[in-house]
DNA sequence: TCAAAAGTGTTCCGAATACACCCATGC
DNA sequence: GCATGGGTGTATTCGGAACACTTTTGA
């Protein structure tokens, strides 16, 4: 696959052999963001296996040689998930030289926003246990992980106001002030519940269901759903969503 | 300097040896943007050798061994430019399979915002040619660097809005129309004069200097710099900058 | 004196905020 | 009834947009 030719795409000046710069292995970490209980939580895996046996980390693995950056982080999520069609951005890669102690390994950072309710994570021979974290509330971890889930989360914390990405994170029927509950999470801040209610509807971007909670000891709140259709037509012509 | 230990970091599902994964080449690609007569630029290179012989291409490198990403991309920018502490900063990571015709190689995307008034880029082995181009005038460019403009270009509107980094296109000393300008040639938007005025002095972050222009068929215009320190001490405090 | 850009002030409008109040349900 | 959260209306404030106007320089 690895055709040599030494002068091909680099600079002149060092003397290296071609063959020196192709020992770069490949990884994808995906931290996995959830919410329950009006708090933000991520998914952490208990590793099985040396180095940082026992330790928690933020799930992940080496890219396949014949796969995109991409669909390794797909098939990460949906290993761990069993969830297809999650949503997931890549953010930013890491690569310090001595960031993994096996060898000289880049890695690729990924966040990705689940509805909890509707699966459980499973533990598998490579991960002891797999646990949701509150986000304040988070675990000592291997590698550089803590640097990679803390910069998840500020990116996270931009995108959230500018796309509207929040309903990712609740069942495909939600109530307004479920939403608000995601975004005070997420945002570690309070919104004023009339205030916040007129904006959401103002954006025209959530469809009232002819639906309503059920079995709650107080008036039943009315359920809505996220258009999807009606932003992405709107996006086109350069409308945006700001919170 | 690669251990191996086929258990480690990766899903058991696959059977490939270890060193299956240790084969990626990685190289770090720099957008360099400029701004001359009300307009954005971005410095490419002619490529002086194969593949893509004679093609323009975006400035980039493999990253050596021993080198960390970031050290890799500001090596790449003083080589080419010959100034130091440019600002610059990793936005995406591009690694589709058949990216590379020679190989596995990911690339890591930089852009980098540079004053093009003191310094004159150079030739090299490995490029025959450098030269500004027009945001708006681009020539067509080898392997999926059209991509990686586009995204950098994206990326840099998104980022502009919320941090002041448009002073990093103008000299120290600028008058608030060329600030002005630069905000219009990076957003393709055009503002009013005063009103820019009115936003950009009520931020507090430009100083004004005992100092004006001279030569100018008209009144002189006050001279300013950007406060870095201010800004720095302001961001702790979570206030920050929205255009 | 004229052109060209610097620089100031004022009005208007809409969005964000603060907050008071009423409604429906389970117990 | 009453506790709980759902849901609405209004008054006020603040910032942005529009735009008219004055100032200073070189030629």
């Amino acid at each position: 696959m690895h055709k040599k030719n030494p002068d091909i795409y680099f600079l002149s000046e060092n003397n290296l052999p071609f063959s020196d710069f192709l020992h770069f292995g490949m990884s994808t970490d995906c931290v996995i963001f959830g919410y329950k209980d009006k708090s933000l939580r991520v998914l952490l895996i208990q590793r099985g296996a040396e180095p940082y046996l026992d330790n928690w980390a933020i799930p992940g693995d080496l890219v396949y040689p014949e796969e995109d950056l991409d669909s390794s982080a797909d098939r990460i999520l949906q290993h761990l998930t069993g969830l297809e069609n999650i949503y997931f951005e890549q953010f930013h890669t890491f690569g310090r030289v001595d960031r993994h102690p096996v060898g000289r390994v880049i890695t690729v950072g990924y966040y990705s926003l689940v509805r909890t309710d509707n699966h459980k994570p499973v533990a598998s021979t490579w991960a002891k246990e797999v646990k949701w974290f509150d986000i304040n509330e988070l675990p000592p971890l291997g590698f550089d992980h803590e640097e990679i889930l803390q910069k998840a989360l500020a990116n996270l914390r931009k995108k959230v106001r500018t796309e509207p990405i929040g309903f990712e994170l609740l069942p495909e029927k939600f109530t307004l002030l479920e939403l608000q509950g995601v975004y005070e999470a997420l945002l570690n801040m309070r919104f004023d519940k009339p205030n916040f209610r007129k904006k959401i509807l103002s954006m025209d971007l959530v469809t009232p269901l002819n639906e309503v909670e059920s079995n709650v000891a107080h008036r039943p709140a009315k359920l809505f759903n996220f258009d999807k259709e009606r932003y992405d037509a709107r996006k086109k012509n350069e409308i945006s969503f700001e919170l």
